[in-house]
DNA sequence: CTGTTAGCGCATTCAC
DNA sequence: GTGAATGCGCTAACAG
């Protein structure tokens, strides 16, 4: 197992066992290690001792039944890659605070039944909320009507405007990465941008056209939908340098439909930033790092997503539900593509 | 909260309800529900219906109490992307089979505090056993001396050698890559990778020159070791071509690495693989979608891992442990970069 | 200050 | 066939 060492048997050691030890009763030794009432300090430390030596760790499952509350919260992802889940996750465990709340994560894999089954499974081990992380923006189907714990609805709201959601902003995500480029002087902006099927598309699309009309100014072209793939963010880049109309800046969908809009400039000796500039969503790191210059890029914030969803499960503990969808506000990261660097 | 139907109050519904509900007793309800004993098909079907009626879902802390195992795992990474994590779990979720086995994720954060924090709440609940994922391939420090259940260390064995670990073969990597160049008739062939302090780099270099020597060959220059990035990917290609010794083919330690060669190749207007041929490992999605032309990788098995691991703990759990550690062998996926496609 | 008792939700003996 | 009784590990009221 785990220790090599002939270390004395791990046999998990019971409450009944620590105030054997201690020789004192089950309910001093309760209360002198969770330091409650008046226990002697003499008493407290014998048991404290006992404890230690004998390895004890406490039943969370007992106390979990006890007190009604079992200090687990299930997260249903449908992310396979964990892209989204596991920065949200790391949010979410930061709001809970480590070692408070655990978490039970479970794939569910764009899979309704399958998602049916680890919801069941979960609801048995009376987590005391659910967090549900979705694969796209888009929203989805309610988890369920009848379930017994409150649910919050991560990255995807959910369908019913009673329940809880939180989501990035993708037409603020839009507007930003527009007033940028404006900011920075770009009047002829093109989009390139993934599938319109996703509303991260077409949110992130309108919130630019809603920035650039704001300063006078709309895309160069239409709005190129296509696919979240560098081998379309090199098609479309060709497509729109091959227009009759000249652009200055090239907002692009994705990092990964970027680093295809930047593969083509460099191959055409465009400059970047001085001929054209680029941007993008997602600010994903392992795309970000390599490219040429480096990626200007709005970053869509999963850790106070998992955050908020966090906190928003705490007040539907409470009671306090607040039905709806939350926007969490994404955040410019400025670099070398938009903005000439060091 | 999860519905917006004024549905009955989603108010746990115990199995004295569900009993009282059917009008039998306690124990009654309990064997008709578990399919137990002789009980009249009658009775089974009005106890089922109260049940479905109440929402009834049992009480699985109370089982795991009774039972003395509570059908949980925790896994503890490091990996704070989720990269090696989410389709670790996956694999193991495949091998516990969906719902059986519930799973505590937790994050260290390489932050052993932390780390052991988690620890102590995971026995607290008293999962049956813990997987440990490594960030890094290199062995890592046991988890604790007395930990009560069995652990499995995955990607990343244990120092201790009495601990059961489950790893990538990098070795066998190494040679599979080398051996595949070799086969498609490269013979002057230059290794470029990440850190040198990480056996992943190591290992597959010894791998990779082992199986070159079997074929009478060696390395063109030195092994290149570097950082795992795209920048260091372009720099040490330069230098490869730069050198004094032409080369066929460039094996990289990563796909980020080879993403920067292919680049510095297709600008220096290199034909690959007519002219030179890359090969890397990982196969990592993401990075490996875009390459012109695509990558040829060596793909970890994750999955594999994942799976692998879930079985030993499961041998572990039947006091079936299996000390030491065992070698998962990688695969090579064949892609553009080192055979023409069509 | 310390010990005794009841009971959380359920499965599992046993009697009836 | 069915139901009442014991107990899992622990805490919260009570007594002493």
């Amino acid at each position: 197992m785990a220790s090599s060492d002939g270390a004395p048997a791990p046999a998990k050691a019971r409450l009944r066992d620590v105030a054997q030890e201690a020789g004192v009763s089950l309910s001093t030794a309760s209360k002198a290690l969770n330091d409650k009432a008046e226990v002697s300090p003499t008493t407290r430390a014998r048991v404290r001792e006992a404890a230690e030596r004998l390895g004890f760790v406490p039943n969370a499952l007992v106390h979990s039944i006890l007190a009604g509350r079992s200090g687990t919260v299930g997260l249903i992802t449908n992310d396979l890659e964990g892209r989204f889940s596991l920065p949200i996750l790391r949010g979410a465990e930061d709001a809970f605070g480590a070692g408070q709340m655990s978490v039970f994560l479970c794939n569910g894999r764009e899979d309704a039944i399958r998602e049916q089954y680890h919801l069941r499974a979960l609801l048995s081990r009376r987590v005391d909320g659910i967090i549900v992380v979705g694969s796209r923006t888009n929203p989805r189907p309610s988890i369920a009507r009848r379930v017994s714990v409150p649910v919050v609805y991560a990255y995807a709201p959910s369908h019913d405007d009673a329940d809880v959601s939180v989501v990035v902003d993708n037409v603020r995500a839009g507007e930003i990465a527009a007033e940028h480029l404006v900011a920075t002087g770009r009047t002829r902006i093109a989009h390139i941008t993934g599938d319109a099927t996703y509303t991260a598309a077409t949110d992130r699309a309108a919130g630019a056209r809603a920035a650039l009309a704001d300063a006078g100014l709309d895309f160069v072209g239409p709005v190129r939908y296509g696919s979240w793939s560098e081998a379309w963010g090199r098609g479309a880049t060709a497509a729109v340098l091959d227009a009759p109309q000249p652009v200055d800046a090239i907002l692009c969908g994705s990092d990964q439909i970027a680093r295809g809009a930047l593969d083509v400039l460099h191959e055409r000796a465009v400059r970047v930033p001085h001929d054209i500039a680029v941007a993008s969503f997602d600010n994903w790191e392992p795309m970000i790092a390599g490219t040429r210059p480096s990626l200007t890029s709005v970053d869509m914030q999963f850790d106070a997503i998992g955050r908020r969803a966090a906190h928003l499960l705490f007040a539907a503990l409470d009671g306090k539900a607040t039905p709806g969808v939350e926007r969490v506000t994404p955040r410019l990261v400025v670099r070398g593509s938009t903005v000439p660097q060091a």
